[in-house]
RNA sequence: GCGGGUGUAGCUCAGUUUGGUUAGAGCGUCGGCCUGUCACGCCGAAGGUCGCGGGUUCGAGCCCCGUCACUCGCGCCA
């Protein structure tokens, strides 16, 4: 027999009666009769009962230990009886008859309870997450990530893609993030960051003649987290591929996006492939985001000719000054009570958007409500047909200018929708936004910056460059959506050295000071560089959808706090002055800094 | 850096309309009882600087000011 065990926690079935078996495990509880007592042991794959006899010496021994203690049992698998049969147990149908019972390892007091599903503090939890991960949901949750990854890579392998391992330590790249550095100790005074992606490299690798790469890549960013953004490092499904156009990264991933999702989310609607493909400049006029959740059915619609010189003067003197007035319908909303547009009113001001305007048509199809009063029946008509309302319908107006009238129009969609109940339920709703603008206005400085990823290619390529509007042009640059959530940028990249040195010098880069930051890059191109292009899905927020978890913290094994730092491993830490000695380095700590380390406990 | 929320026993939380004697419950822990439980049950006990500091008051868990921690959001960041 071996040492440990001979089955699995969930192994065991009726048929297995008589067998004499081995199993190590978890106390997961234990209930004591006095004569007799139970405890549920368990592993990774399930839980199975065990019962000591009244007459067994071993009672002793069980009745000291705590829960959550590791032991070995060996013991006879009997049928349970009528209704001692537990039919929420897999194992439910036999019970093991404890023969020896081995202490493998007794349990300290816990700090919070593995069994059940009580809520504990996260600082808690991450302290002693080890314990938490025995818990069942957090446990259910990483295990299907690492399937999750495991079939991204099956699926990638199987379309032609090669994984790679890119540089850990190298040097900054240019995402726009804050960069984590090392300090170098054979080269005092210099550093190496931390990859923000493997963007360059994945790059070079098609320079280089592979054809189609992929990585589950670890990204390091120093930026501040959210619930759904990981402080400090998070992965991503990074892939590139050679001699594509947009369309065929696109129809390359689409499969691997719906298979997953079909696997891993069998009782959810899935959107099939191909997604819908919405233009930049679409998506934040009807759904005022650019990363619109198509579960929700409402649409966005520009109905500022309606009020452009009406007498309902907030909104004619903002049309005046060359504002904009955006509906969002709200249907069969007509008829809710005063009380209910009152409250959205008010969820308006909190917003600090002042407030939301409303025209209610009832069932004859009259427009009613305050703006009402004061729009010609022929305005209100158009309003209804602009916006495809029926009687009965009502209609939410934002008024304003620029992208913070636009991102609330997408806020009050989102809101009205959720408040009528709109939203899709059980389902994965995928898009793709293309067609992103290649520059922008800096709004502080007035000068045209680049708007996303420096590296793509600008639609129309030199020829657009140099005769177009920079801010007219849009690049091969795209954003693959879920459910609102962006899951993952790309781009055709710009592999062409004069496009590229073009397209900085549009954004105010000098080609000298190009040639210095991503000459490594730039001279790759000049030796024959495939046009290519990727993306890079992110894996945590991918698991977070399937999970259903509102927090990244959830799908991660060892995540870092709010504030970056490892609290069961105690990270960040001090070093020892020898160690910075080595490393050429002198601490100059701020007051607030001193404080706190002063103030944290040993 | 800024704004919101939270902070009471090891853990989850309650603490009343308006400040008033000794701050409660459940889970867990410890002790006792219990031969069919599976959220076992029953009896008992221990366990509290009400985050911390200051203020108002005869009196503060509760009101005021400050501060710290955690968290959510903004800024930042694909």
């Amino acid at each position: 027999m071996h040492r440990y065990r001979t089955h699995n926690c969930a192994a065991l079935r009726a048929s297995d009666v008589g067998s004499i078996v081995k199993l190590s495990g978890w106390v997961h509880s234990k209930r004591d009769h006095g004569g007799l007592l139970f405890i549920d042991l368990r592993d990774h794959f399930g839980v199975t009962q065990i019962v000591i006899p009244a007459d067994s010496t071993l009672l002793e021994t069980v009745e000291k230990i705590r829960v959550e203690s590791v032991l070995c049992v060996t013991g006879k698998v009997v049928a349970r009886e009528g209704d001692t049969v537990n039919p929420k147990l897999p194992t439910g149908e036999i019970e093991i008859q404890a023969e020896d019972i081995e202490i493998l390892s007794s349990a300290a007091v816990l700090p919070f309870q593995v069994n059940g599903n009580e809520n504990y503090p996260e600082d808690l939890r991450l302290t002693y997450r080890y314990i938490d991960l025995r818990r069942e949901r957090i446990h259910r949750n990483i295990l299907l990530r690492s399937n999750v990854i495991s079939s991204l890579r099956n699926r990638m392998i199987a379309q032609g893609f090669t994984e790679f391992q890119t540089p850990i330590l190298t040097a900054s790249s240019p995402e726009g993030a804050r960069d984590f550095l090392v300090p170098a100790r054979l080269h005092p005074g210099k550093f190496y960051a931390l990859p923000q992606a493997p963007q360059q490299f994945k790059q070079l690798a098609m320079v280089a003649g592979f054809d189609r790469y992929f990585q589950i890549a670890p990204c390091f960013r120093d930026e501040a987290a959210r619930a759904d953004r990981s402080p400090g490092e998070f992965y991503q499904l990074d892939f590139e591929m050679s001699f594509v156009t947009q369309e065929d990264v696109f129809e390359t991933l689409e499969p691997v996006m719906e298979g997953i999702f079909r696997e891993f989310a069998p009782n959810h609607e899935i959107s099939p492939a191909p997604f819908e493909r919405i233009p930049y400049k679409t998506a934040m006029k009807e759904y005022g985001s650019d990363k619109p959740d198509l579960r929700n059915p409402l649409r966005i619609t520009d109905v500022t000719s309606a009020f452009d010189g009406s007498d309902f003067g907030l909104f004619a003197k903002i049309t005046a000054e060359g504002g904009e007035v955006r509906a969002i319908p709200a249907p069969g909303a007509g008829g809710k009570p005063r009380s209910f547009f009152d409250k959205l009113n008010g969820w308006a001001r909190e917003e600090k958007m002042g407030g939301l305007g409303y025209i209610t048509f009832d069932e004859t199809g009259a427009a009613k409500g305050p703006i009402a009063k004061n729009l010609d029946e022929a305005r209100c008509e158009q309003i209804k047909k602009a916006c495809n309302l029926q009687n009965g319908d009502a209609v939410f107006f934002v008024a304003g200018k620029g992208l913070e009238m636009i991102k609330f129009s997408g806020t009050v969609r989102t809101k009205i929708a959720t408040e009528l109940n709109l939203i899709e339920q059980n389902a994965f709703r995928f898009c793709w936004i293309v067609d992103f603008p290649m520059y922008e206005l800096n709004e502080e400085t007035g000068l045209v910056d680049f708007s996303h990823n420096p590296f793509s290619m600008p639609q129309g390529g030199l020829e657009a460059l140099n005769n177009r509007d920079p801010l007219e042009i849009n690049a091969y640059q795209y954003d693959i959506v879920c459910n609102g959530i962006e899951l993952s940028s790309g781009a055709i990249r710009n592999h062409r050295p004069d496009i590229m040195i073009r397209a900085f010098e549009i954004a105010g880069y000098p080609e000298e000071e190009v040639e210095k930051r991503f000459g490594g890059m730039l001279n790759a191109f000049r030796y024959g560089a495939p046009p290519h292009g990727g993306a890079a899905p992110g894996v945590d927020r991918i698991v977070m959808l399937l999970t259903d978890e509102p927090n990244i913290r959830e799908v991660i094994l060892f995540p870092l706090n709010q504030q970056g730092e490892d609290l069961m491993m105690c990270a960040p830490a001090p070093t020892t002055p020898e160690r910075l000695k080595e490393l050429s380095l002198a601490l100059n700590l701020p007051k607030v800094a001193v404080k706190r380390s002063e103030n944290a406990p040993e």
